[in-house]
Formats: C-alpha cells, sequence, structure tokens
DNA sequence: AATGAATGAGTATTCATTCAT
DNA sequence: CATGAATGAATACTCATTCAT
C-alpha cells in the first residue's frame, strides 16, 4: 500500500513487444500523474491533492491531466482500483501460501493487510478513511467492500474446513476489517510515533482470531435501551 | 446519540441562583444554535450543516453565531463534547447498572453503544465518520478516542475482577470501537434500509464478547511480509 | 433600451413607505451589479461580460452578485425581464397614443422599436441578436418572441379594423422584426458611423408598412428547386 | 447550403495540368478537414466544431489542420467563403434562368435563397445566425453582407426595368435578408417540426415582395420619440 | 446586542494551439 | 511530412467570516 513502490501487481503492459516511443512517453506522463497525485495523497491527504499541485508535483501542465483522466475523481478512482488489485493480490498470496490450516489462513490475512497498510502510512490512511467528493468517496466505500469480501472469502473457505465456528461472515469479516482499521488508525495518521509494528500485528492478528473463532456465545441476550 | 433530545448528561449546570433574562435568552438562543447545527448534520452531514442554513434554522443571524462561538469548527467543537459527555454517561450508566459480571458489564457497553448509534442515524454516522475541514475532524477524532477511553475503563474493570483474560486493553477498546463502526456503518448510512437493530446489536455484542474473552491465544506467530 | 437610463417602465417600488436603510443599500448594490453588467454588455457584449469584471465595475465582490443573482444566467436574465417589459411598454404605449389608424399605430410601434433600439446601440445589438451560452440564449429568443407578438397584436388590431389586409400575422411580425433587425444591425453595431436616424427610421418604417399593406400577391407561384 | 455536397460553385480551379499524387493527396485531406468541420457545424454548431473534434472526423490528426489553416478561425472563414461562393451562383444562376419580369426575379432569388436555406438546416442556420469568437462572426457577417450585395443587384435590375419602385435598394436588400431570416430562423433550428417548406417559402415570397413593390409610401411621416 | 449584506480567496475544468518525434 | 501529447490561460461559483448599521 506504498505509494513509491510497484511490486507484485504492478501492471506488466500485457503487450510483450515494445511500445513506441510515443507511446512510453505517454505512459510515462501518465504514470508521474498518478505518483504525484500518490505522493500528495500521502503528504497532505484528498484535500492536498489539488489538481493544480498535482501537475507542479508531475513536471505536467494540468491540461494533461484532463487528457489522462476525464476527471479528478476519476484520477483518483483509478489510484483505488491499482491499490486495491494490488493489496487483494498480496493479501490472497498470503493466504494461499499458507497450509497450515484455517486459522493461520486468516491470520496470513490480518497480518499481511496490516503489515501493508503500516507501511503504507499516511497514504493507506487516506484510502481507507478519509473522505472526499462524494464522488471519490464512492470509491473508499467500494475499496472498503473489497477488502470485507475478500476477507469474507478467507472466512467461508475456514468454516467449509470446519475449522472455524459456522456464523455470519460478512459481518464477521467487517468486525475484522473495523478492528484493523481502528487499531491501525492512530499508527497510520501519525508518521512521527515509531510504533513497533511487529508486535502491533501480532497483537491484532490476535484480536481477529479471538473475534471469528470463539464458539457458544450466541447465546447472549441484550435489551435494548 | 439522537440530535434532538437531551438527556443525562445534557445537565444545566447547576448553578443556585437564577440567570437574569437576558442570560436566560442568551442561552436559548445559543442553544438553539446547536439544535439547528444538529438537526442539520443529521440530515445531510457536516457539508449541509453550513453556517449560513444553521442560522436560518436557528432563526438568528449568522453574525449572533459568531457571538456564541468563535468559529464554525468551535461551534462543532461543542456539539462533539456535548454528544460525547451525554453518550459517555450513558454508557457508564448501562455499566453501573449491570452486576452479573464483566461480561455482561461489556455486553451492556457494546450494546448502549450500537442501540444509540443505531437510533443516532445519519447524526451518529457523521459525527462517527465523516470527515469535515481538519479542525472538525480533530474533535471527531477525539471522540472515538473517548469511546476507546471508555471502553478500556470497562475492559480494565473486567480484568481486574478476573472474568476476561488479561490483555493490552487499549488495543481491545480500539478493536470493539471498530468493530462497532464497521458493522454499524451501513446501517448507519442508509436510512431506508429497515435493518433489524436488535438481531443486529446481538451480533456485535457477540463478535465484541469474542474479541475481548478468548484465551490462549497470544502464541500465534506472525512474520511480517 | 439604453442600459443608463430607467424610464417608463422602471419599477416604482410598489410599496408606498420608505425602505429601511438596510434595504436602500441592499436595492443599491443590486442596482449596482445590473448597472455594471449593462455597462459591460453595451462596451463588448455577453462576452466581455464576465462576472468579475461585473463586481469590479460595480465596486463589489464577486461573492455580492451572487448574493443577489444565483448564476451569471440568471443575472442576465432578468437585465432581459427588464428591458423587455421597459421596451415592451414603450411600443404599446406608441401605439395606444396614436388613433390615426391602423397604418399609423403600425408605424409608430416599429418608429418605436427602432428609434429606441438605436438608442440602445451596441446594448440593443447584443441583447437582439449576440448569442450566448444556451441558458442566455433562451432569453433573447424569449425576448425576441415578445417582439413579435407584441407586433402580432398590433397587426391583429388593423386587421379587425379592416385597414390592413387579412394574413398570417404570426409570420408577418416576425417578418417586420427580421426587416428591423437586419436594417439596424449594421448601424447598431457600429457605433462610430453616424447614421441619419431619423432618416433611417422612416425608411423602416415605410418597409414595414409595405410588407403588411400590401393585397392580393397570394398568388405568386414558387417552384421549389 | 447542404455542408455535404459540393455542386456548381464547388468548382475545381481550372488548373489544365493534372496535379502530382502529393498534390492531390494534400487536397484531399484539405477537403475531408473542410467536410468534416461542416458536418460537426451541422451538427451540433459551432460550439460542436471543435478542433480536435474536426480532427477525428476528417481521419488527421489535430497538427494537420494547422498545416492546412492558420487557425480554427481561418477554418470556418474558408467555409464561409465557399458556402457563399455555392449559394450566390444559385441565387444568380436562379435570377438568370428567369426571364418573366422584375418581380419573378425577385421571387426567384428569394426562393432560391428560402428551399436552399431549408435544405441546409441546422448548417444553414449556424452560418447565418449563430455567434462564435468575434474572428468568426466577422465572417457570418461577410455572409450576411453578401446576400445584402446579392439581393440589392437584383433589387437594382428591377428598378431599371422599370418593374419596382425607385428604392433604397440597399435598405430593401437588407429588408428582404431580414424577412427571409427571422421568418425561417425558427424551422432552421428545429429539425424536428416538419415544416411545410412549400408553403412557408410561398409566404416569405409574397411578404419580401410587397416590401419593395409598394408604391407610394414614402410620405408616412414619423416623429422620433 | 443583533443583524445580514458584503466579502474574496480558492479550484476544477476546457480547448485552441504548438512542437518534438 | 504528419502526428497527437502536452500546454496553460481563462472563468464561474462557494461559503466561512466580518463589520457597519
Amino acid at each position: 500500500m506504498q505509494p513509491q513502490q510497484s511490486d507484485v501487481a504492478a501492471a506488466q503492459p500485457a503487450l510483450p513487444e515494445k511500445l513506441t516511443a510515443a507511446q512510453a512517453r505517454r505512459v510515462a506522463t501518465r504514470d508521474s500523474i498518478l505518483a504525484a497525485a500518490r505522493e500528495l495523497i500521502a503528504e497532505d491527504g484528498f484535500a492536498g491533492a489539488q489538481v493544480s499541485l498535482i501537475a507542479v508535483r508531475a513536471g505536467v501542465g494540468v491540461g494533461s491531466i484532463y487528457k489522462h483522466f476525464s476527471s479528478r475523481a476519476e484520477l483518483f478512482a483509478e489510484i483505488y482500483r491499482d491499490v486495491a488489485a494490488r493489496e487483494f493480490a498480496h493479501v490472497q498470496a498470503a493466504v494461499a501460501q499458507t497450509d497450515d490450516g484455517a486459522g493461520a489462513r486468516i491470520a496470513a490475512a490480518v497480518a499481511t493487510f496490516c503489515a501493508r497498510a503500516l507501511r503504507g502510512g499516511r497514504f493507506a490512511y487516506a484510502l481507507l478513511v478519509e473522505h472526499s467528493e462524494p464522488d471519490v468517496d464512492e470509491h473508499r466505500l467500494a475499496f472498503r467492500e473489497g477488502y470485507r469480501t475478500l476477507f469474507r472469502e478467507v472466512l467461508d473457505q475456514g468454516i467449509d474446513d470446519g475449522e472455524i465456528p459456522d456464523q455470519d461472515t460478512d459481518t464477521a469479516a467487517a468486525a475484522l476489517l473495523g478492528i484493523m482499521t481502528e487499531t491501525l488508525v492512530r499508527p497510520l495518521a501519525d508518521l512521527d510515533e515509531k510504533t513497533n509494528s511487529q508486535a502491533l500485528i501480532r497483537q491484532v492478528v490476535n484480536l481477529c482470531l479471538a473475534t471469528v473463532q470463539a464458539r457458544g456465545l450466541n447465546q447472549t441476550d441484550v435489551d435494548g435501551p
């Protein structure tokens, strides 16, 4: 979830052969715009990522941004899509690499989410929790929904394997996302405070496992206020 | 967490003597401004709570708002403080009324938070998750931190009683807040969808109890990416 | 049709008593905005009447313009409505003052239109023929339609009186408007060229009378290309 | 006045020798640009005829347009010149084919103008009445002036023949153009409304004949306001 | 004290034109 | 020679805050 680096899911151009020089330049401009936007979001959140600032940072004219993206919202939408694809791929890869049972898979998923979010820092914070215009916020919600779906799948798999108790996995997935977001939100926002990431992640993983592995708690009766 | 009503913690400062008529009028004006702001937030979120709209709704001039509050952010800050005091009081009262053990106290705290948030609807949604200007957002974070502190106290009490396992209650409290927020966020935003609040609350309470009551999960080892 | 002067149809405030000082100031600001807009339209057409320029000319902030008019288009709409009301009133008054028969009434209507348009100069030109955004253009067309309706009424009256031959007065009114607009368009656009307005108006009146007073020409047969 | 077809006056300059292949290609490109611009004007008016859209429609790069035309305005200027030449030729041809007297010649001129304008539809509307940048509008006015000159010549001829009364033919020509434009402007703009073109043209011809054939109306006296 | 008219800095977007490849 | 990616000036509108009355 780092704005600066490209990794696992970073798009290799599907065409094996080289692009023309012009195409390469166009792609480079586009990438510099995306990179500039990611940097500014990482520094000041969406409020700081104004079109003219993005243009300056990318070293292009404002008009060029609109050659590549139909609107500011669409630019951010692309950032969300890119990040979502990459992050989801990472979590799925972490799950796939684990063959120690459902608990381990869930732990891997949670740990991967947290570790990557913590490395994403302010950028991850903005994408996960910052509001913006409705058009952009829509994508933030979709991004979160993506995680919800992803974690639900991992939970469903765990239930299928009979290793975690049957439960409403949609709500449970929301709970996991809530735990992760809320426990990480302060470290993500404050770059200064040096958190012991390893310890924090271990803690969050344990909380998440506890949440979904508990058995026999459904009898608790609650009377509304 | 309903904008319209004032209850438990909305206590008038217990000044023994009466206010002059002028003072009473001043307080009434101030209250009408706050009420108008709460209503507008409940209807359209922070974006809809513009100073001029608040003035119209309160039946005062815009200038008068600045006689009572130094800025729009300060007005919202007061709303946050009021709501925080009232809500925290409710959760604490619910806990105090429970003498069935730590689990029941935690369940009462969580259930009270959820039930009141659900009744607060769009207003609760705005206060809990909507961003606004940085100056206002600061208070939203403080509001959430307040809950975190509150739930930590309940957890600490439970640990003291030996009924729930020892753990980092600060992080656990954050986890509870995360679970509650994330599982409620959709129902809070969509007023149309008629949620079965009782069932939802029961589910959330169970998830929260599972999170903090689990024992012996701390051995899980995580290797960061 | 002069932007600077207020006459016959200029609104006397319907309320007989004085406005408060604040109301008077508000009205003065509003009027200065309208006056500034009319001046700029008269100087450079709609293209020159940009919101910021209007604000500078009126000696107000841009925001003030939006306190009085919901949009730039609405400001222009009001100008159109004001002018239409005043101009239509003048033409109708000229007709009413004439009791020498239908021909004289039509002559009075045409002469009044032309004389006032010529005095309006570049301003009249802009209102009558200049295109702008669709939202504004709509009002220009309505303005022209208003004249068309007005002249049709005068023609209908003439036919009722049996003094001018029966004909399609809607089309005839359009023809009159066309004659007037087209014969005046050059003098209206070129402020430099000193036209003999009296002679021009007499000519236009004659052409218009000829157009509507002719009898027995309907047998002309035309074969389309 | 149809954008798609080239006819009478679209004559290739009568160079006796063939062009080289390169020259032919260059002319073809130029023509395709002009054709694309005409199509777009016909579809959406000047506002829709953006340089990049013209390039796409013509199947060339935007840069190529500037190899053939120094600016967007110059491209439109050429369209105006082409259309003017063709249309003027048609009107003149219609007049030349008529030997039944001055009235018939004028009727032929008017009918030809109207019939062709109605067939030109939205394209004719744009060229005749739509404003654009000042640089382009200049050509619109010149186009209209051309018609004025043309109709003046027809009128002068009629006066020479002694068949229509002596009058200021310049102003009368403007009147004819005004009648035609104003009576046609609604049908030209609304493609939906199926107008009975034949009937409309007959009406317009009659109005025009009435305008210029009237005798003895010059005594009407007008007192300016 | 109360008012509300006035303020103006701040921002996303368009499109004719250019020029390096 | 043709291209089309890049350019950037230009412009309407918002809303928290102020201050003369």
